[in-house]
DNA sequence: CCCATAACTGGGAGGTTTGTCAATTTTTAA
DNA sequence: TTAAAAATTGACAAACCTCCCAGTTATGGG
């Protein structure tokens, strides 16, 4: 048994029930991640997770449903721990440069997961929309600093999300290293109407490193553990 | 019989194996449209057709081979009809704008063909880098004329062409209407340091009509159906 | 117009997929 | 410990898939 999915990490000390259901997902990742979702076969989903085809129906009604549980889940995972390590910049600049960057690194973290949503972007219009109502935001508060002097309109806001997802295409491929992050960011605060010298600076600024990884553990056993590394 | 196809429009005064051959990739254009390449069956792309299941094999070893056909035929359609738009015009700065606009119009002259386009650029890595060679040659001649203070590399070029595929998406789901092609050509040249006020003026200049047909009439014959019009 | 040849048909072998279900094993709570 | 409930299994029907092929029909060069 290899070990664990982050559903399967999410999930370790909840019920029977929920673990196999998260074994279920992680398997469906990796075969959304490669095939997509119509090619994507239950029957080797439940292979993959190591168990008979039928348990699958147990906990999930048809492909449907955890196309949606598995897409939703990556969705609000990597949302929440954007909006996690950007709480305490204000600056627009700072945050929408932070945002693609942070979210290429996160997204590289767990390749899979990266291809998984790659695709349920394209193919999930609500899922997508989501995603882009935190982009809004940030670009409206640039305009209202004064940072940016494009106009923010629906265009725009799509736009800057497909370099995003034209980087992380590129990224998974293998075509660039981890320096793609940056130089996107740079082009996009460009785009926006920073100036050269600044966009260039703020989008290569140093960023602690960030991994994505669900942490269901206890609380208490987290902080614990957290000061030994 | 629905009328035809663009390939089918092709062939239409070749033999009757051409034109079958030209009616399977029409259908299977619709289908890897709306499906994807793998989930399309073989099957459905022959019923679409009007013809037997045995037909299809007459003409094509395998779906991997009416894949490939159809694909590399809309890339050099598309990169001919690109391409002859603009052999007479020399400034990079009108040449970008252009290329993203009319890709665009074009592209939505046929929707079928556009999404399927748009699938076969993330699928096939061969056909996405031969059309990024025409980018790359029109932002290197804007480099060399001044016109573009960006450093012209992998990055650049492929986020380039990230957004024209993601406008491409948003007009095919109808998100966007005709202007967007305009804006996004606005915020390519602004990307690229061209200063805001001419990247407006520039990308929002009137462009003469264009459709996307292939013309396989008789040279003769077309000129004298053209005046009627 | 004729007929060699090319194109087409449709049934079917052999494989995969989805979703169900009765039988079995594991978990849980009393 | 034990019995009811929950989870899991694997075989299977029905649908659908790919590819083949023997037989039929259409085409077009002489």
């Amino acid at each position: 048994m290899l070990a664990t999915g982050l559903f399967s990490n999410e999930a370790r000390n909840l019920g029977k029930s929920a673990r196999t259901r998260a074994k279920l997902m992680d398997a469906a990742v990796e075969l959304f991640a490669r095939d997509g979702f119509k090619a994507a076969s239950v029957n080797e989903i439940a292979k993959l997770a190591e168990m008979a085809n039928g348990t699958f129906y147990v906990h999930f009604r048809d492909k449907r449903e955890i196309v949606q549980a598995v897409t939703l889940g990556i969705a609000q995972e990597l949302a929440r721990q954007l909006d996690e390590a950007m709480v305490d910049v204000d600056d627009a600049v700072e945050r929408v440069s932070m945002a693609t960057r942070r979210f290429l690194d996160l997204a590289l973290t767990a390749p899979d997961w990266g291809r998984a949503f790659f695709r349920a972007a394209w193919a999930f219009r609500d899922l997508r929309e989501n995603m882009l109502s935190y982009l809004r935001a940030d670009l409206e508060r640039g305009r209202e600093q004064g940072a940016f002097t494009v106009e923010i309109d629906d265009v725009l806001i799509d736009t800057f999300a497909s370099m995003i997802m034209g980087a992380l295409f590129g990224r998974l491929a293998g075509d660039f290293g981890p320096e793609a992050g940056a130089r996107v960011a740079e082009l996009q605060l460009r785009m926006l109407g920073v100036p050269p010298q600044q966009a260039h600076a703020v989008a290569n600024r140093q960023l602690p490193a960030l991994s994505l990884t669900i942490a269901a553990l206890p609380k208490q056993l987290k902080s614990d553990l957290a000061p030994n590394r």
